[in-house]
DNA sequence: GTTGATTAGTTAGCCTAGCTAAACTATACT
DNA sequence: AGTATAGTTTAGCTAGGCTAACTAATCAAC
């Protein structure tokens, strides 16, 4: 059988099934992210400063598809807890870069850590076929959403 | 070589792998649910009730680990949407049970298929090997987590 | 079988967060 | 001078979350 001939069902199987399972991993993850204390928007906000390097908090609320007015509120609450800081532009002193501090760093880095470490817990369990399976597939899935990041 | 000699630190290298694509599978798969026009919350709590049957609203508030109260405002809000009903227990009529509608099935059907529609044009683009590999990690990934549901 | 405790759910009142539009300030551009 | 842009402030909405107080139904005990 060739893979054209089988490919279109089995895809959509397999999308079924691996929706599912990102479904439940979901929400045990997000289960961990509470742990940081920080809500939805401020750790996604924090995790593209981080991630983008400073950047006008403007460009940060059209990344995060949220008005200007919001996005003020939500870097003002991040920079009260120590995590990012504005910088005013010393070309274009109307802009204020936001950049992350180092304890925003860290925090992001604990999050991550957190959800993997619960992963990992988890994954161990696994005989070591299936892990190996796991592997070439984290690889495979790696390739196919990682572009972004 | 044992599966426990190597296990650990694999399972470490494939949890990180398998935490990033979660991302980024999480953040398309957020977008698709918005199109749903129901927030979080309502969402989850709809798709308990979908696939948990029609089930008392404060099994429901547990599950979502909220409280009583909050839960009843998710469930009155559903219910004026059409895509709940509560049915009094005939047995113990203290009890409310929530039950999904035809349209509240239809709902998160709807957001299912987009999404699953959306990852199987993005599998449907690799090779037939890899796809299979995928297979197996799916099966596996759904015994890990899908236990809750 | 009436009283008392327990349980399920709702109502009321309050807080916080995210979101918006509109008005304002400050800077930059022409 | 006049216009455009970046960000903030103000005012107000919606929604999720809580606790406390209430109603209604069940259960237990005497």
């Amino acid at each position: 059988m060739t893979a054209d001939a089988r490919g279109p069902a089995i895809a959509r199987e397999v999308a079924d099934r691996l929706h599912s399972a990102a479904i439940a991993l979901l929400r045990t993850a997000r289960k961990e992210d509470e742990a940081s204390g920080l809500s939805a928007a401020r750790l996604s906000a924090l995790s593209v400063v981080v991630f983008g390097g400073p950047l006008p908090l403007g460009e940060l609320a059209r990344a995060e598809q949220v008005s200007a007015p919001t996005m003020t509120r939500i870097v003002s609450a991040l920079e009260e807890l120590g995590l990012v800081v504005r910088q005013a532009d010393t070309q274009d002193r109307r802009i204020q870069r936001v950049v992350a501090t180092e304890a925003g760093r860290k925090k992001l880095e604990e999050g991550r850590a957190r959800r993997v470490e619960f992963l990992r817990t988890r994954l161990a369990e696994l005989p070591a076929e299936e892990l190996a399976q796991l592997e070439k597939a984290a690889e495979v899935l790696g390739r196919l959403f990682r572009k972004g990041r």
